[in-house]
DNA sequence: TTAAAACTGGACTAATATAGTCGTATTTAA
DNA sequence: TTAAATACGACTATATTAGTCCAGTTTTAA
């Protein structure tokens, strides 16, 4: 029910490890390497970072990443929802909702079920991931 | 990331019903014609609060189920944990620790992923399963 | 006594989400 | 021109969640 991705988890040792190395170039290969993360999987989600604007990039020879801002002005909530992309604690919270609840209507939980996700929405929202040093 | 799998969902549409109830029995026959659950998987569900000691159940004719105590003696983090099992944030928090992480050693961040569990351990054992009528 | 209404329990399948891999292209410094 | 790196998309494998099926047992009431 509360359970942090790999991705989450790989994508937080990198930023950290990036963010050690000040402004230093770092590549995926070096942190795949340290940490025994897959390479493949590291790179993509590296990528994805970028595509982010959490990360910036260089490519070619002595090309890598840095950050593109430090890690104490990125939520924990901001790093998930661009990693693994914006999602509520139930279906009919998600906002794409392209699949509603087949019990929607008669549901009666609906109401408390979304102040929930406040909560843990806000709990998110004030961890930043500086905290995971 | 954080989900509420339909069992809890389930669990508390059938747990507040049934409180609502006072002391009739409810069936799960009942309780799914009425939120369009299905039965087989209600049903499975209530079998499973009851060998959990949330529900009480007689069996046969004019069967069914009532609350062994009331909804605000039961956290939310007792219900996702007699649902689905305790289990940790990260693979290497579970307590029946059976595969370890095979990033274990060089990992960074175990010590912040454990304080988080902490954090969003407390939210969960601070709601009640009442506080969701 | 018997049939129907309910719970019980286990195995099974289907659907979805997560984790990881592969191949190829592009960029760039030396 | 080559090697080291990012970039992208499709693919496979694995795990989890959701739902189904079937064969019981218990109990009440006709
Ligand atoms: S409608 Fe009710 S059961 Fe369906 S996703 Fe929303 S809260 Fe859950
Ligand atoms: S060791 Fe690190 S990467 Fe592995 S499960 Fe624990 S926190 Fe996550």
């Amino acid at each position: 029910m509360v359970r942090f991705s790999k991705k989450i988890e790989y994508s937080l040792i990198a930023l950290r490890y990036i963010s050690n190395a000040k402004d230093e170039i770092i590549t995926a290969k070096e942190i795949s390497g340290k940490y025994n993360i897959p390479y493949e999987l590291l790179a993509k989600i590296l990528q994805k970072l970028k595509k982010e604007n959490i990360l910036v990039s260089n490519q070619g020879v002595n090309g890598g990443y840095k950050l593109s801002k430090p890690l104490n002005e990125i939520s924990l909530s901001e790093l998930i929802d661009k990693i693994e992309g914006k999602s509520g604690i139930v279906e009919c919270l998600h906002t794409d909702n392209l699949t509603e609840c087949f019990i929607y209507d008669s549901c009666s939980i609906k109401d408390p079920i979304n102040k929930m996700q406040l909560e843990l929405e806000n709990l998110l929202k004030n961890k930043m991931v500086s905290d995971f040093i």
